[in-house]
DNA sequence: ACAATGCATATTGTATACAACCTGCAATAA
DNA sequence: TTATTGCAGGTTGTATACAATATGCATTGT
């Protein structure tokens, strides 16, 4: 079912992607007539795209002044990892409690995956979509689907950031450590211990990205 | 700023105004074709009023199939508001941590404001936006403007069945009673025992809502 | 009788055309 | 000089017209 894909739904995910893949400056002008030409279509569908985005919090509306990309602040940003380690602790909680060993060889099949990946080429392009695979894989079990539509909002809303942070630092090889404990934990039934990792594990990155930003503003400030 | 009003925001602002109000079953379709008429305006502002409710959870599309309102599930009710226990605790502790006079006067101000409507006439058909203004009133201090947001989401999603539950029960003086307890607990501070009253108010709102669904669906069979 | 197919109709999705509005600059007046 | 007003150009917002798709019914064949 829904198997179609309306041109609208098309720019949006495309759209998003770019978006996501730093394309856009924050606070960039979206021009509708611009992105209507790229897609070769018409700008109908388009609007409609971008108020779909505006819905995923990633551009802004003004009335008659168009859609921009939205930047976070750093208060905002602290504010969605500390929403995240709210959720996703609760969630993984739930999971925990009726986890079985197929939803643990499905979480560790896409850490194996992943592994390889990263061990054979190197290539972190879409590093995020793994990791928020393996998210799931582990929070799936709690049948939770409204609170894991949150969790995906929030993901979506910070996932430009955590990119950027995976490009301007190192840290993927500490979160796969950090994965594989998870897992361990999940296994053992560890619901306390699995938690408190989570959530070191999130704000953990949370801080890593507001030290990127920091930084990139520092260095903004002695170009101008 | 953002004063202007375009007609797709007027549209979506009125039709949620009717959704929310019950006026529709749920799972009815909404044709553009229809609505374009009943506002006198052309489908393409109905279709993006359409898409902003769609990012709200109140109306779902298909494609080529339009648009249909939604109808939530017991179990996805009950999911709802044990988000809302965890994200409005969460709020409300912060809140109460760096609460000023001025916050609660303000708060109380809403309060009263709500008792002598209700005292003096009884018209409970906006009681629903007072009591989020209240409860809003009460977690503003937190300053989580994202966190809001998200509450708000939910409350948005929530909002047509917590009407049909004051409108079956009449549960508007208890849960007004619990609305001076929170205000007490948190002018004393008491963040443990405020969060406790919060919890059980909305659990107790969820099990009143999933009452009266289940009696209706009962009713319902009889009748067939 | 019943299932499958094709057509008619209605509704949605999109393109094109036009109106409303914002922005920036130039001209004018204090 | 500086603030204000009006206009020009461009972008967004919306109406109209058309294309694509779903649904229901009649038709056909078995």
């Amino acid at each position: 079912m829904a198997t179609y894909k309306t041109r609208a739904q098309f720019v949006a995910d495309d759209l998003r992607q770019r978006i996501l893949g730093g394309e856009f400056q924050g606070g960039t002008q979206l021009r509708q007539d611009a992105l209507a030409r790229d897609y070769e279509v018409s700008r109908i569908p388009v609007r409609e795209a971008l108020l779909t985005l505006e819905s995923e919090g990633l551009v802004e509306f003004h009335a008659h002044r168009g859609a921009f990309t939205t930047e976070l602040s750093v208060s905002k940003i602290r504010e969605l990892f500390e929403l995240r380690v709210l959720l996703e602790t609760h969630v993984l909680r739930r999971a925990i409690a009726n986890l079985t060993e197929a939803d643990l060889d499905e979480a560790e099949s896409i850490l194996i995956k992943y592994d390889e990946a990263l061990n054979s080429g190197g290539e972190i392009g879409n590093w995020s979509e793994y990791n928020f695979a393996f998210h799931k894989a582990l929070y799936a079990p709690a049948k939770l689907p409204e609170t894991m539509a949150l969790i995906s909002q929030l993901n979506t809303k910070s996932d430009r950031y955590i990119r950027m942070q995976l490009l301007y630092t190192q840290e993927i090889e500490k979160a796969e450590k950090e994965h594989h404990g998870l897992l361990d934990f999940a296994r053992q039934g560890d619901a306390d211990q699995a938690c408190a990792l989570l959530e070191t594990h999130i704000q953990e990155a949370c801080e890593g990205i507001v030290a990127v930003l920091e930084n990139r503003a520092k260095t903004m400030m002695q170009q101008a």
